[in-house]
DNA sequence: CTTAGGG
DNA sequence: CCCTAAG
């Protein structure tokens, strides 16, 4: 069994994405649980071969796929979602549940996503199993509130029409987010709340679109207007994006494996945006995806007006290299494990030009360096977090261009002597390294560096993961003194981060932090379970403290409290709940975690009874 | 190893 | 976040 998504690359830009079924029996073994179906995302390096996914690749491309399965419950669960908080949506919402059959689609990408909806089912059974009895359980209300919602659209016009809250600050948001509505400085504040750092970007579009993304936990940014609900993000939708949509929960999870490969697809292209979009089209289902002209050219047009900042290439090259380099260091290592070697030099041409192309986003400067002149980004990024593990594979992967480079920075580990750990390494390339140095470590990563700033303007094609931490592994520890490790950063939760932890708590119990890190955080492996409980223990604080006064003072004159009301709400309500329940016994848990219904089911009705 | 709670 | 005690 057994399934391979292929990607070939060429130097033209063009791919194709093609799925080969081995065996159609996922469906009907709920035993393969334990043997899931193995996506061979095969991906493209820079150099242009084909290099076989890794296990953490293959790992987050079933987080992803996790996700995708539950945005497909956000949606289908609109109705009842919006039920819950009928004072505000009512009159704008408009749920497109209608199925998405008409969609012109190739079988085979059809084929692959029953089986890639197999495998989501496969992934979280217990997630899929629980939400569905709530449907069921609660058909009255799903009933109830989409008739209202059925009506025509009013405004036609996309993601400001949906608007009703007047108030654009996040923080007091009872439930709608309206990115449209917020002027740069407060959508760099839920970029804050959502992402967990700041950015100094004041391009709008790009904040909303990235925001959107972060908040839906997708590559959609087909709206930008939002709805909190409990702690479920519903996008609030329209006319022009229905069909956008409906792939994204149908369809998306046969999207994601081609879009997982977009960033290196990217990387590789050597093309500029259009040809960049125009070649992502071959696909059907991609094609599908980009129904929606107006935001193709939307984007088109945004990516050509705004003239590349300084800043603005700063803050994406942090942002980017922040949340790729998960991808790309696992991509190089993979590069490694094949036993790929040997970079041709045709991609320092390849580089050069690239980085000339890009010239938008990427200041290079010439730089000669073992007697080739390439270009190299000028933005001085030092990799504040998540070095590179592997930056010895990375070395040896520009061997000719960097081989100096490489031979530079072994000697600086030698003279630190032989206690430096591979996480050390880096360490010594951010403390001491001169911006020569650091410069010609990223010649290495300008590749990806500059598809990264590409890829913020092509987001819509590829999954990202919005807070950019998703299974990242490479946390940062430095050896304390006491013999333990210590997080060297803190890694701010993010607001999806959040949901996940209160959506787990409500699935399967506070208190039950491995189960809720082993189903609901699968992909954020850098949160451990006392994580999940520390913060769990602070959103408490935070809820019972904040929700009761809701002076009409601020708030959220703490800019530390991003957390969105309703999450406090729905916090405090679990707290309550469980307060009262506090110990299902483990396995009548169990059983109603993965099983539906039992003791633990309630917790979601009880929620709602009371929300309501 | 997992939780709970204090720091 | 860290640390530790307790199961």
């Amino acid at each position: 069994m057994g399934k391979v998504v292929e990607v070939e690359g060429n130097c033209d830009g063009k791919f194709k994405v093609t799925g080969l079924e081995k065996n159609n029996s996922v469906l009907y073994s709920p035993r393969h649980v334990a043997d899931p179906v193995v996506y061979k995302l095969v991906r493209v390096d820079g150099n242009g071969r084909l290099v076989p996914a890794t296990d953490d690749e293959l790992m987050e491309v079933e987080g992803l796929l996790e996700n995708e399965k539950r945005e497909t419950h956000f949606v289908a669960d609109t109705g009842q979602a919006l039920g819950c908080i009928s004072n505000e949506v009512l009159s704008s919402g408009m749920p497109q549940l209608e199925s998405s059959e008409g969609l012109s689609q190739s079988e085979k990408t059809k084929a692959d996503t029953e089986k890639l909806s197999a495998q989501c089912e496969e992934t979280v059974p217990c997630g899929a199993q629980s939400l569905s009895d709530d449907h069921a359980t609660q058909p009255g209300s799903v009933g109830e509130c989409l008739k209202p919602l059925d009506g025509p659209m009013q405004g036609g016009s996309s993601t400001s029409a949906g608007c009703i809250s007047s108030k654009p600050d996040f923080y007091k948001l009872e439930g709608e987010i309206c990115l449209d509505n917020l002027s740069i400085k407060e959508l760099h504040e839920v970029f804050k709340a959502t992402f967990g750092r700041a950015t100094t970007v004041k391009d709008k579009l790009w904040l909303k679109r990235r925001i959107a993304m972060g908040l839906t936990n997708s590559c959609d940014v087909s709206t930008t207007t939002f709805v909190i609900n409990d702690y479920k993000l519903v996008k609030k939708e329209n006319k022009d994006n229905a069909n956008y949509v409906n792939l994204a929960t149908g369809k998306e999870c046969s999207a994601v494996a081609v879009e997982y490969n977009g960033d290196v697809l990217n990387s590789l292209s050597q093309i500029d945006e259009h040809q960049t979009v125009s070649a992502m089209r071959p696909g059907s289902d991609v094609e599908n995806n980009f129904a929606n002209e107006d935001l193709a050219a939307d984007q088109r047009a945004a990516k050509r007006v705004r003239k590349p900042t300084k800043r603005y290439i700063e803050e994406l090259s942090e942002a980017e290299s922040k949340e790729y380099s998960g991808n790309s260091g696992r991509l190089l290592a993979s590069t490694k494990n094949i036993g790929i070697r040997s970079m041709p030099s045709k991609s320092h041409a390849r580089l050069a030009r690239n980085a000339s192309l890009e010239g938008r986003t990427v200041i290079t400067r010439l730089d000669s360096l073992g007697g080739f002149g390439i270009q190299v980004p000028c933005v001085y990024r030092v990799r504040r977090s998540r070095p590179r593990k592997n930056v010895m594979a990375l070395l040896k992967f520009h061997p000719s261009g960097t081989g100096m480079t490489a031979t530079f920075i072994k000697r600086g580990l030698d003279v630190h002597g032989s206690r430096m750990g591979n996480e050390s390494m880096n360490e010594v390339l951010e403390a001491k390294s001169t911006p020569e140095q650091t410069t010609h470590q990223f010649v290495a990563e300008s590749n990806k560096e500059k598809s990264s700033t590409d890829l913020g303007q092509n987001m819509e094609l590829k999954y990202v993961d919005p807070a950019g931490d998703t299974s990242d592994d490479n946390v940062v520890t430095v050896p304390t003194a006491k013999g333990g490790t210590r997080r060297k950063h803190h890694r701010a939760w993010t607001l999806s981060e959040v949901m996940k932890l209160v959506e787990g708590v409500s699935k399967y119990g506070a208190g039950r932090w491995s189960e809720i890190k082993r189903l609901a955080f699968a992909s954020y492996s850098y949160r451990t379970s006392v994580d999940l409980k520390d913060k769990w223990r602070n959103l408490l604080k935070a809820s019972f403290a904040q929700t009761p006064m809701d002076k009409g003072a601020n708030p959220r004159k703490h800019p530390l409290m991003p957390i969105p009301a309703p999450i406090l709400l729905r916090v405090r309500e679990l707290a309550e709940m469980q307060a009262q329940a506090p110990s299902p016994n483990l396995s009548a848990s169990k059983l109603s975690a993965c099983g539906g219904g039992g003791s633990g089911g309630s917790v979601n009705e009880t929620k709602q009874g009371g929300y309501l």
